[in-house]
DNA sequence: GTCGGAACTTAGCGGCGATAAGGTGGCCCC
DNA sequence: GGGGCCACCTTATCGCCGCTAAGTTCCGAC
């Protein structure tokens, strides 16, 4: 039985996860799969298409591409998708690293279009909601990569990282130690997100205003009352 | 004449803008000196070192270390920040790559109490405010890291990424393409922040009004007008 | 029954980070 | 002024790496 394309890549994602990418060469993969490793080349054409089929995998698993995003509760799926994002990056070692040399393909535009169209429906022209997707998309990326790599240092690290001594005399950081020391990188996570959901919530109660005003002529009141609207009446609301 | 530590580490930047960081060894850039690689290890204990290094000289020139910031004007000088370290990072081909890897060392954290300090005085908790500053930086490494790897093989793109007849069924993102296809970094990068911002300021306004109503003993209507007051009116100012 | 191509092997190239061990020159101290 | 030390560098080499070239095996189609 040849060697499937699907099988070298589910064993290069575990031996990722068992070396991490500096440990993943094509001679120890070659070796996990019995096998020498120029035979690889007969299915990548070299290991930067390996890696990107490791990525789409990746995230195949978690982001299905048949969702169908809802207007009404945009928030709510922009950050279960943006969880849900990173939770598959971190399911494997050094996923973001993975991760972040790859290109977006074409054939992930029909989930970009749908996650476009209800975003639309909320109120943004699409240039907003596309610029919205990819400021969730480098947030995501930035922070994982941080916490893969403070996660893997962690493991090899003998003294705890900025002791108490380093703080005395920054009473404010000493205040807020758990968060410097990334204690609990699922809360610091969300609490970045809200923080952009927040702030894409004003930016689509003015652009909505905006265009309300553009069609109907007016100017002004009603415009700032639907912004206050959407303002902070709704904060915190949508997510946990 | 022997080597010094900062001339190994300026010459290591130039080749790093001429061969980007997968052209950087240790063996060209001992070339580059004029002297053999492992004279390179009497310098540094190891590449790692060097480039923490390089990271350090690049944000270095951007980012000294003896700002004041303003609490009056945070958002000023939150963005404006954010703009130079991105500027830092762009001015070394695969900058975002080199500055990754390293880890925040103690020297840096007087600096961060005085951000900590600024946002303390514009009504943030310690724990909220390093959250803030830890979110910015991690959008900025994101964006920077996607932002150089695009750049990267434009360079040795052949056709361009998305043309016209993938998008031809997909109105919305053709509305959108030339932020799909990344014209103007610098508009989309700045987008971003400013929703950032946006929910800086909400979140901001949140917390200000919960240590009022705290301080007070009062509930409702007063924090919930204060959160209004910061909301949507400030949409806009302080960022282009 | 042979021909062709898919799937692999063996051999090897050039380059990498890093170490070991040895050389060299200048400076200090007696 | 001679000896020793030490900063700084060299030469030689190790064990990896991604990748290519060329040859082998095997199986199914005709």
């Amino acid at each position: 039985m040849a060697l499937q394309r699907d099988e070298v890549v589910r064993t290069a994602l575990r031996v990722l996860n068992e070396e991490g990418i500096d440990g993943l060469s094509t001679r120890r993969l070659a070796r996990e799969l019995g096998v020498q490793s120029p035979a690889l080349y007969w299915h990548f054409k070299n290991k930067r298409e390996l890696l990107d089929l490791m990525a789409e995998a990746m995230l195949a698993e978690a982001l299905p591409p048949d969702r169908e995003p809802d207007p009404e509760h945009w928030p709510d799926w922009i950050a279960a998708d943006a969880r849900a994002k990173r939770n598959a990056l971190l399911a494997y070692r050094d996923g973001a690293r993975v991760h972040a040399g790859t290109l977006p393909t074409e054939d992930e535009l029909p989930a970009v279009e749908a996650q476009l169209s209800a975003l639309c429906r909320a109120g943004l022209r699409p240039r907003t909601a596309l610029r919205l997707l990819l400021t969730v998309d480098r947030y995501i990326m930035g922070w994982v990569t941080e916490e893969q790599a403070w996660r893997q240092d962690a493991a090899q690290r003998t003294r705890p990282p900025f002791p108490d001594e380093a703080l005395r005399d920054l009473p404010l950081l000493r205040e807020a130690a758990d968060v410097l020391r990334m204690a609990d990188h699922d809360a610091d996570f969300d609490y970045g997100l809200r923080v952009l959901v927040e702030g894409f919530r004003v930016e689509i109660a003015r652009e909505a205003a905006e265009g309300r005003e553009a069609a109907e002529g007016r100017e002004g009141s009603e415009a700032d009352e639907a912004a206050a609207g959407a303002g902070p009446d709704a904060v915190g609301d949508g997510l946990a």
